[in-house]
DNA sequence: CAATCAGGTCACGAGGTCAT
DNA sequence: ATGACCTCGTGACCTGATTG
């Protein structure tokens, strides 16, 4: 092959020398295969009157993106050779480069794709392009709507190179039962918050709402979660009929059957948080201030000068990285015509935002407050000090983490160990829209309980750094307030520490805070930012 | 040449089973140059080396613009190093400076193409380098598809090939005296407009005021005004101290006493119209709207789809460039500060309204109200009626043109025959900005009479054929209504008929039209546009 | 097998740099 | 301001993996 291949460029080369028209000629229709070949170079592409079926094929001869020819289905969608590549260096380097200002987006055309990165990729999103939306393999013959088959292949990059704390996993295997969220002794009778509302009422009612179009919905994505989750008590039972998931799309229903997974064809897989469910709330809004123009080059200096190797800002950066992807993936606008999915994303809003400040005690307007009163009440610890004020972290971080799981019931509802039937049964709505039907059903019974400890898992400790970060870390005065609000942390105190939570990971913090304060975050912003982590799959 | 053209005519013709897809080029065959043949269809670049060192060879390895050595295929033709870089700046930092007076471009060749930069940019954009037309990534490897290599081997015309109609010359000659602005015979009792303001007041007081900064204000650029200028009558007395013309600004003292142009140093130079005059209106504010970037996609497709070669939509193309290019030069903001500076420009504003508005009679607003109340009156002529339309137009068009001049004499004065004093005495006022001096003065005095001419002769009828564009051509119904509203002239009428005016001038407008209300361009932005049109020296 | 696509390769040109 | 040179994104083509 690669004589095969040395051959071609010394041919080439040759070429470019001296053009010898007919060899060339034959040498090229032997290795042309498909009509595509011929048809891809220019915008032409009246072309492929191979008799039969014209729509499709001109429907699949069009890139999506940019209305070039098409060299195929490339992420799901068609697209040339050029969106391929584009779309494929962007997801896997991963530096999106910077800004554009136009409000809206550039025409995409072979002409003028190449204008604007920014806009291209917005594009790509909307158009529905996706790493995960790709397939392998030889198609169907005839129909090929290959829309959201289960990829068995290409899922959730596992990269769960977490950085886990004394007291994380503790907190996390305790799941189950959310201990008492009082402070143990706040030093000063700052109030804690009110006894959370998820106490008072069924969990399995209060959840996030999912909406997924027919065909395209919900990824059924976890095809190792019984297998090599890390939740040793992965219970794959309870089976839903999530529309789309179960149901054999054509073109896709070998994937089902996959070799490398057996057990995924005998073991009904739950369905897996996609955009789609978050997305249905009003985040587009968020996407837009959170990345908007005048961010993007903030967002972009926070990719450069962070490292992903922190789970911390890993986390956020993660997160605002798929409110970037998703920017145009606005599937507000395409539920909310709906009256009852517009219900569905009110409430959905609700509980976010009701969650999230039930349970988020550092709000800004809190932490200003605090600044004004007894800002001067803190102490600093001196060096010897240490033992206490790891003490205190180690005590009181895994009770912020509580309230995180306390924030998590009103995403994912409560876990069957809290009383809820299994399998509950399944409520399902069917809305139609202007393009398809649609279905809502309950983030509780879409996900195993595994699943949801698996998410909480991953991310709960991640979501306490963000708030952390968001509020106790004063980058501008240079010091953090330990969670009890009783020390005031100096960066020289923490560089002497011995500790690694203190001494890296706190001074981590430093950085994150600086670079979170410059985004201007607004307590709504990080409702939604909380949730979507939290949901989020990678 | 057109034996191979032949040739590969031929073997395209033979493939079109397969690859018949270029129809969807933009470009006309009659409209490609021979470096467009070769270089924008790749097929064709390699594929036609059979010979030695041939013309097209040459064609392939030569700067398109100067005949150097071509470092590759820059901007769609194959450029050298030099000329892309200095097409680069050009349309990127878009300092473009003002205009050269050659009425003949000057010879581009590697020793000579620095001598001016007005005559380079010219022969970038005749032999049509793009930003657009640029075209990225690895080239296709041979595939043998002559395509469309097909046309004329006509040479690039350099881009001065107005057309002109039948009358629009007497209209041009016969400049000094407007005569009665009435139509004839309007079918309807359409009310022509009032009598111009112009007619009313002495032309030496209605001009646009010219606003320069000291040092960088005017380009005193008319080396060969009195030479070869195409105005016979060329004075060029009446020396205007104009600021920085004759100061000898720290490195540039060498410009002036050029070697091959002794002329200009004893002949002291009228100011030629820069972007200064104009952008010290409130065109910022125009450019912003017509380029902003929401319509760059649309600007850049109009410079894909219109060919450069028909007056009417290089007129709009080079005016909108303009915009484009001094986009950023937002003078408004550096001289509204100064209050006289304010009132020059409210001045100017007015006065490009006012004459556009007692001078175009199709508005928008008037168009609308006809295609309502009268639109079935008028007639479809039949193809044996071609005499009478022909007719028709060749009688008013010219009328429609002396409109224009009417129009010019807002913008630059009226002309020494109107009895203006020659040398007028110049009141120059002078200001200072929170940077430099500016100077303002007259425009009518700041251009002598065979500029004032030239200028009008060159727009004139452009600016007709874009007024026609904007209201008389409706390209949705598909129709154009003649200048005396008696007429339909629908798409088959201009194809069948025999008169170049028609069968092609006319069936161009459709696109243009197009094109034109794809921008929504409104009626004061129009105004703006005719007026940086008629200034425009290029 | 063939068909299909993700990922990789690398010629090529846009845009930037910097001595002139 | 110019243009030789450089960097890097682009996309046509290739390869291997995957599936019918
Ligand atoms: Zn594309
Ligand atoms: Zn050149």
């Amino acid at each position: 092959m690669s004589l095969r291949r040395h051959k071609q460029k010394q041919l080439h080369s040759d070429q470019s020398e001296v053009c010898e028209l007919d060899d060339e000629d034959n040498y090229r229709y032997d290795d042309l295969t498909t009509v595509d070949d011929y048809v891809d170079d220019k915008r032409g592409v009246e072309g492929l009157q191979e008799g039969g079926s014209d729509s499709l094929s001109t429907a699949l001869s069009r890139c999506a993106v940019c209305q070039d020819a098409a060299s195929g289905v490339h992420y799901g969608v068609p697209a040339c050779e050029g969106c391929k590549g584009f779309f494929r260096r962007i997801v896997s380097s991963r530096n999106i480069g910077g800004a554009c200002a136009h409000s809206v987006p550039l025409e995409m055309t072979p002409q003028t794709r190449n204008t604007c990165q920014w806009c291209r990729l917005k594009k790509c999103c909307a158009v529905n392009m996706g790493r995960q939306r790709s397939k392998l393999g030889r198609r169907a013959k005839l129909r090929l709507r290959g829309a959201s088959s289960a990829g068995a292949a290409a899922v959730v990059a596992p990269s769960d190179d977490q950085i886990m704390l004394p007291g994380c996993q503790s907190a996390a295997t305790q799941l189950g039962g959310v201990g008492p969220l009082t402070y143990p002794s706040p030093p000063e009778p700052v109030t804690p918050p009110t006894p959370p509302h998820w106490q008072q009422t069924p969990a399995s009612v209060k959840c996030l709402k999912l909406i997924s179009r027919q065909g395209t919905g919900w990824r059924s994505s976890m095809p190792d979660a019984a297998s090599s989750s890390n939740s040793p008590t992965a219970s794959c039972s309870g089976a839903i009929p999530i529309p789309g998931a179960n149901r054999s799309v054509a073109g896709s229903p070998a994937s089902a059957p996959a070799v490398a997974t057996p057990d995924t064809a005998r073991a009904p897989k739950k369905v897996w948080l996609e955009k789609s469910c978050l997305m249905a709330t009003p985040l587009a809004m968020i996407c837009r201030r959170l990345a908007g123009p005048q961010r993007a080059a903030e967002l972009e200096d926070l990719h450069n000068t962070l490292s992903f190797n922190n789970s911390v800002s890993h986390l956020i950066l993660t997160a605002i990285d798929k409110f970037v992807g998703y920017w145009e993936a606005d599937l507000n606008s395409q539920f909310a015509g709906n009256p009852a999915c517009g219900d569905v994303i009110a409430e959905n809003t609700r509980l976010i935002l009701e969650g999230h400040r039930q349970t988020f005690y550092f709000t800004q307007n809190r932490m200003r407050q605090f600044m004004n009163d007894r800002l001067a009440q803190l102490q600093e610890p001196s060096p010897a000090d240490e033992g206490v004020v790891l003490h205190t972290l180690v005590d009181y971080i895994p009770q912020l983490m509580l309230r995180i799981v306390a924030f998590s019931r009103n995403i994912f509802g409560g876990t069957s160990s809290h009383s809820m039937p299994e399998p509950a049964p399944q409520q399902q709505q069917h809305f139609e829209t202007h393009r398809d039907r649609v279905s809502v059903s309950s983030c509780s019974d879409a996900l195993t309980d595994s699943d949801k400890k698996r998410l909480i898992v991953q991310h709960s400790f991640k979501l306490v750094g963000m708030r952390f970060c968001a509020s106790l870390v004063q980058s501008q005065q240079d010091f953090i307030i330990d969670p009890t609000m009783r020390f005031r942390l100096t960066r020289r105190f923490l560089q002497s520490a011995g500790h690694p939570m203190l001494s890296q990971l706190f001074l981590k913090f430093f950085d994150v805070s600086r670079k979170w304060d410059s985004l201007r975050i607004e307590e709504n912003e990080m409702a939604f930012l909380s949730a979507f982590c939290l949901t989020s799959p990678c």
